[in-house]
DNA sequence: TCGGACTTTCAGGATTTACTGAAAATTCAA
DNA sequence: TTGAATTTTCAGTAAATCCTGAAAGTCCGA
């Protein structure tokens, strides 16, 4: 990690050695917190000179950090190489992250879930497995679906919300009392 | 696998399979899937034996379970085993998950950008820096507070609220005209 | 306090994952 | 086309992680 600021260096190394709890690499933690900081797009060379990276190793580690969408390829005009930068917009990450894990991470269980309760148990055994395969079948349906329509909602709403936290709790109340706005009554629940 | 029935065995698999994306290692979900289906706490032999498993890994995948708190410890009387189950309920679950990856995963990072913020920048790319660590750290604080919040409401408000899914955008619109609840004003943002 | 039933620890081997350097592939200007 | 600049691939090695069996530790009834 030559020439970087004792800043930028501490940070780079927290998201080096959070990597593997958040399902990516060391390497690529470090290379993300890189692009992350910098105030302009970086290119591979500088990438792994700043970190005393391999060459191959920075170019695996972007193609990692482009397939979940964490950084942007940029041209810079005059310069055949290919620099990188990252969203800043923090909602934008934020977003971007919980759609791909979603889709990495339990899309494939929702759909084997789903393949599960198609059969019929075989025994009592199987019955009680089956029904509680259900229950964390339906919280996930339920939270994803829940996702999308927030995704849906425009960030200052959402800020909004957010904000209230708790308090929303009493707005819920009075308006069922009042039967101003339903829930959905066209979904099957 | 002995003696698992197809709908279990493929369950247990799938576990098996999405640990490491998970962040815990294919023994510890599959033994996971296994107590969460099972209609009977279980101890460590029969899990070892269900799952071909040594008796040392078994254990010491119970022990990073019960660290996660997704196993109970029972015991069944007149008998000196350690028996275990797992909430079955989703709802109970989700949060229990949710606050150990908070602690496990975001905590540190916001206690290293909590650092990082108090630094007064030397250089224009070190304000730079930090300027985005600001953005992040705020939304991670936002999010964790939303959190916390959350937590609090009973889960009957909870579910209406998923439910109504992007409707709460038109309530909140209504609200905000007529004054009725306001937001957090004693909070600075 | 002995001994057996049970659980935990841990060193070392097995497996998986990460990283490198060299070579191949691609891209583009001339 | 050619060839220099750049990126990607990949085989091999390094490192990390997982898993096991053996031994140590704990617990409790007799």
């Amino acid at each position: 990690m030559s020439a970087l600021s004792p800043l930028v260096r501490s940070f780079v190394s927290h998201f080096g050695e959070m990597g593997s709890r958040w399902g990516i690499n060391r390497t690529v933690g470090q290379i993300y917190a890189l692009i992350y900081v910098s105030p302009r797009p970086l290119n591979a060379d500088e990438i792994g000179q700043s970190l005393e990276f391999s060459r191959s190793n920075v170019s695996m580690g972007l193609k990692e950090l482009q397939s979940w969408r964490l950084v942007n390829l940029r041209h810079v005009s005059g310069d055949r190489r290919e620099y990188f930068d990252a969203p800043t917009d923090a909602w934008e990450i934020f977003r971007t992250l919980a759609e791909e894990r979603r889709r990495r991470e339990i899309e494939p269980t929702l759909s084997m879930l789903r393949n599960a309760l198609l059969e019929s148990p075989s025994s009592e055994e199987d019955r009680i497995a089956q029904e509680r395969m259900k229950s964390m079948h339906d919280l996930i349906e339920l939270m994803t679906t829940w996702f999308d329509d927030v995704q849906r909602m425009d960030q200052k709403t959402l800020a909004q919300l957010m904000k209230m936290g708790s308090k929303v709790q009493r707005l819920l109340e009075f308006t069922s009392k009042s039967a101003l706005i339903g829930g959905r009554s066209q979904r099957k629940d």
